[in-house]
DNA sequence: AACAGTACTTGGCCATACATAGTACTTTAC
DNA sequence: GTAAAGTACTATGTATGGCCAAGTACTGTT
């Protein structure tokens, strides 16, 4: 059990989270989220990105569609669909509740000790 | 892939800094923490908080003590030790930085939404 | 024609949260 | 004094998501 591991787990779900509102914005492929997550200092690698726009997209989530590229192999561009955004909006709450429990039991600490 | 199973997810990390500040605070057993957690609405079962104590408690983050319990069995009560403070602390900055991360992504999302 | 760059794919590994069933001890009830 | 109820801890098996690493496929350059 090392730090790096636990800051691994801690990700789980909430970079599913972090996907789907950049979606939400307007359609983007794969590269331009890499960019948006690395400038908010949350780095991922291709083989998370992928495989979870497989999974979002599978669920119905979201969908894409192939543009071609002059610089290289066309690209998969991403919109959200209905259930997808209505997923998201479920995730905002549970992510809110998330961090409001986790501040109320930090802040605790933090006071007594 | 339902909202269900994206929340256990995103839980994933968080539980285990919850816990170690929990037994930051002073010594507590299981049952403390079960009580803390829910009161802060973080619904955390048996099967879930006892296996998580072994193994904090194997890599030498905490240790306990048997205490006699007027009302049942005895009882483990968990401090913190030097290692666990320091790996506390390098937990919390994971995850000040990843609220940080995931508010920069999202607030972006709702100004042009 | 060979090479580099970009975009996407795939298979295997690991750790955590959960469900469920089980063990062990103490107090209460009859 | 034995059975029942309650408390505390243990053990096993499952599913999931993030990561590593290797691989495929297309485009433009040299």
């Amino acid at each position: 059990m090392n730090l790096e591991n636990t800051q691994v787990q801690m990700r789980k779900g909430i970079l599913e989270y972090c996907i789907l509102h950049i979606i939400s914005r307007g359609e983007v492929y794969a590269s331009d989220m890499l960019d948006e997550l690395t400038a908010a200092r949350m780095i991922v690698v291709e083989g998370t990105l992928y495989p979870l726009l497989t999974r979002i997209k599978n669920a119905g989530l979201v969908e894409y569609k192939w543009v071609e590229s002059k610089s290289g192999p066309p690209r998969k561009y991403y919109k959200l669909t209905g259930i997808g955004s209505q997923f998201l909006k479920g995730l905002s709450d549970t992510w809110e509740e998330l961090v409001q429990s986790t501040e109320q039991i930090t802040q605790k600490s933090k006071t007594i000790v």
